[in-house]
DNA sequence: CAAAAACGGTTGCATTTGCAACAAAGGAGA
DNA sequence: TCTCCTTTGTTGCAAATGCAACCGTTTTTG
């Protein structure tokens, strides 16, 4: 466990905590790890939980399967990201969503209700821990905000190019690895895969990005938008 | 003020505190209303926030406008609901978007940095306020994600009737009266405002909707859906 | 009351998309 | 190495969508 300390401190869950708290307070709150192989499901529709989980290694889907069988990727969370922060909280029961190892990951789980409960005197964190919480619900809120607005782009086009920039501004690198292969780009963005592929293909004809497997490097600066329509 | 209590006490962030408390916790959160106009600005994109806001009359939009123009309509909230109620929380400055009044309202806000601080010892409430705080952050997430799902589908004709099926869910009522106008509506479903009113007149034609004005009436249950597609 | 603005529906047309089927390329395992 | 399976790209085609323009109706406003 010491191992992931480094990591753990800097999660939102934990900001403002002293590594050498964070140990102590793992245990107030149940943690246990979780080794998932690619393809692992975590949790399923319709299950009943109780706790949180946070990335310790590898990657996770949040996923929703639609009636007629149409995929949608809700979300997707790498190292140190907590996920299924708002059931517990919101009072739900039946998680509306499966989530999913994406490759080989291991999961650390806590406890919601330790956590936003006090527990005893000697546990002075749990104030800091419960504004943390509220954070981490606050900032997911806004990602989601940001999710929405990138599904609400009228054209395929729009969607990747809205979504490669995104994902340079945070990365700050101009070369991405996005957590993708097509298939689950084409969920994330809620488009047709080979609809997909083919806007792609011209957009790397036309010079504006260029892309091998699933590292994309995009040739147009947001500022250049107004010509990339 | 005491006109609103009624109400104040159903919403979320009130929630297991008596009627009488709520009165004086309304001045502990430095609590002051406002009237809008239809139409009048609540706060504007870049702005800087530190209240949430309640709406104890009328109807709110939040916002937001694409470079080229185009406009979406994030959520849209009436009387109880409450909204910006993640800005604070999430450490941002400046919000990314802006609230309007899409009808004469009247709204409450509240000093955000007051409902998460501990204040005094006389304020016992605070705790269960902190509490409810979290739990309206953590609702709003699942609503955005069922957002998200919405505009995840992939024609007009779907994402109307998802978002019927969902108003009339939450109404209990078959004949459910929209908040928006067309136009309104097509910046919701983030879609073209003629290419929906082509859509719409086709499912009245089949015999599926019925329309008068922004009341709409659904002759199809979500279990039939198999036959509407 | 009259003019102006807002609203909702319609239509033609070019483009985009979804869908299905297939082909090429790459990887994993025997 | 060969085979099988997964991944990615391609293509034809019908259907859906965005866009722009226009029109009639309703609502607002001076």
């Amino acid at each position: 466990m010491e191992k992931y300390l480094p990591l753990l401190k800097k999660t939102a869950l934990f900001e403002e905590l002293r590594e050498e708290d964070i140990g102590s307070m793992l245990k107030c709150l149940n943690a246990y790890q979780k080794e998932y192989k690619e393809g692992g499901m975590i949790w399923g529709e319709g299950e009943t939980v109780g706790s949180v989980g946070i990335v310790l290694e590898g990657r996770v889907q949040v996923v929703r399967e639609d009636v007629h069988g149409s995929r949608i990727i809700l979300t997707e969370w790498g190292p140190g990201n907590l996920f299924a922060e708002a059931f517990a909280p919101a009072g739900i029961k039946e998680i509306p969503v499966s989530v999913f190892a994406s490759v080989k990951s291991r999961i650390l789980f806590l406890d919601f209700g330790r956590i936003i409960t006090q527990c005893s005197a000697h546990c002075v964190f749990h104030s800091q821990l419960i504004r943390n919480m509220m954070r981490v619900i606050a900032r997911k809120n806004l990602i989601l905000n940001q999710r929405i607005e990138l599904l609400g782009k009228r054209s395929i086009r729009e969607k990747l190019l809205s979504y490669f920039w995104a994902e340079q501004k945070s990365s700050k690198r101009t070369r991405i690895a996005l957590p993708f292969n097509r298939n689950e780009l084409a969920d994330y963005l809620c488009v047709d895969r080979s609809a997909m592929s083919r806007v792609l293909g011209q957009m790397r004809r036309e010079g504006i990005v260029s892309f091998k497997k699933n590292v994309f490097e995009l040739h147009l600066k947001e500022a250049d938008s107004g010509t990339a329509f």
